[in-house]
RNA sequence: GUGGGUGUAGCUCAGCAGGUUAGAGCACCGGGUUGUGGCCCCGGAGGUCGAGGGUUCGAAUCCCUUCACUCACCCCA
């Protein structure tokens, strides 16, 4: 019985790593040069942690986590996202007292078990960025800026940003009272699954594409037109900001995210390439949740990038640029192969791409899998060349051939290999 | 968890009103050049037709069961 890999747990094989590792060194420079650094952290987690950030009665908790006791019976979690686990990192390592630790990044693997579908799996991937201590709707512009940023420079067509403000638990609580009862005259208008949400998680119901709903929650108030002063001037900042960094936007007032620690401005990038999904990337501010897993009370923002949708949406023509030179090593004959695996090891230590074959095959096929392998020369040592003392050195490209003398052959390979890279 | 679609060579797929040895393209290996890649020509290897059961003289093809993959619902990156 063969062993196969996990559902919606996929391999990256080589052909497709070369997309990753580029996606990964844009966000690195980008990220960078808006002053966020790179935290790695756990993916696995004491459970509590994700139960107290993310809310006990939000799907990720409700069902979608992997987790299990471990040998002491201590109950941990796959991390299901990554927010939770840098705050907790930033309140365990006291880092609010280091002012230079404010902007972090992270990127890697998050897990869910969810049924897998175009663009959704059980380990997917994610950037993530995360500001704290920083409340100023200029952050809040900032981060979303370079977000857009990024997919602008990934070349990721069609993005479209989504903004709404959560507002806080002060005006969350008058609002939640009036769409409740709203919903409670409507009810038996409402679709099975909204019913249920109606006594769960009402504002989840803005979320429902049934028609009859959609209809109803168009008419339903929403949490805008509720925001206290202050959460009214902070979204106009922020919106204001936004403009001046020449961003266009849409208010969507019914936009919900599936986190329960939101509040203010949140934002989605949207795209219409995903199928029955949307979003490649999506955050905003969590200003309780510091203080909820017992750290200072500070506020926060970030955003998720999901690197599998990311990856679906790149242009197929990205080509990744190849690297240097890459020299294959031909060698006809036992001995000569002896000799060529010595120098083959002589150049690699001195950084230079060489790959050989380890059977001995004929020249035609040596040179056929140079080929293959993309080699931009071919060094070819046989029983003629080693009685010449020399060895052949030919340019793929031209096809033009010359003897070097195997005399000094490792400085004068170095020299011709790497002046033209 | 629910529903639809699809499972034939490493990959993409043809074959399916049941009928001799299951095919193609690409990829792979070898030869055409006793030591020279790409293009071309010739040859070769590679398949328990997802698995199990049933119908039949005979099943890749029909029926049942099951598994996997995939898309969608739910929800999200």
């Amino acid at each position: 019985m063969l062993i196969t890999g996990i559902k919606g747990i996929n391999d990256i094989l080589p052909d497709d790593v070369g997309k990753w590792q580029w996606v990964e060194s844009v966000a690195r420079r980008i990220f960078s040069n808006f002053g966020f650094q790179e935290i790695r952290i756990p993916l696995l987690e004491k459970t509590e942690l994700f139960a107290r950030s993310i809310g006990e009665s939000t799907d990720i908790v409700e069902k979608e986590m992997y987790t299990f006791p471990d040998r002491n019976g201590q109950l941990l979690t796959l991390r299901p996202e990554a927010t939770a686990s840098v705050v907790r990192a930033f309140i365990q390592h006291r880092l609010h007292l280091n002012p230079t630790m404010r902007k972090f990044y992270t990127i890697g693997p998050m897990f869910r078990h969810e049924r897998p579908q175009k663009g959704r799996y059980r380990q997917f991937h994610q950037i993530n960025a995360e500001v704290f201590a920083m409340d100023d709707p200029m952050v809040d512009a900032e981060v979303i800026y370079m977000l857009l940023v990024f997919l602008e420079e990934l070349n990721i067509p069609d993005v479209t940003l989504h903004i709404n403000s959560m507002g806080c638990p002060d005006c969350r609580q008058p609002f939640r009272k009036s769409l409740t009862e709203y919903l409670g005259r409507v009810s038996d208008k409402l679709c099975s699954d909204c019913q249920r949400r109606r006594l769960t998680n009402p504002l989840r119901i803005f979320d429902c594409k049934v028609e009859p709903c959609k209809q109803l929650v168009r008419e339903a108030p929403v949490l805008l037109d509720y925001l206290c002063n202050d959460c009214l001037s902070n979204f106009e900042g922020v919106k204001e900001h936004l403009t001046s960094l020449g961003i266009g936007y849409t208010i969507d007032p019914h936009m919900v995210r599936g986190l329960d620690y939101y509040n203010r401005t949140t934002f989605e990038a949207l795209t219409p390439h995903l199928g029955a999904q949307n979003a490649v990337g999506g955050g905003g501010r969590y200003d309780g949740l510091m203080e909820t897993l017992g750290g200072p009370d500070l506020p926060a923002t970030g955003f998720a990038i999901g690197m599998e949708r990311l990856i679906l949406l790149l242009d197929e023509k990205i080509e990744i640029e190849k690297d240097s030179n890459r020299l294959f090593l031909a060698c006809l004959g036992n001995e000569c192969q002896k000799r060529g695996f010595q120098f083959a090891q002589q150049l690699r230590l001195r950084n230079i791409f060489v790959e050989m074959d380890y059977e001995s095959r004929s020249l035609k096929a040596q040179m056929r899998r140079a080929d293959k392998l993309g080699a931009t020369h071919v060094l070819i040592l046989g029983d003629d060349e080693l009685a010449k003392g020399v060895a052949t050195l030919r340019n793929m490209e031209t096809s033009v051939q010359e003897d070097i003398p195997l005399e000094g052959i490792v400085e004068e390979l170095l020299q011709r290999l790497r002046s033209a890279m």
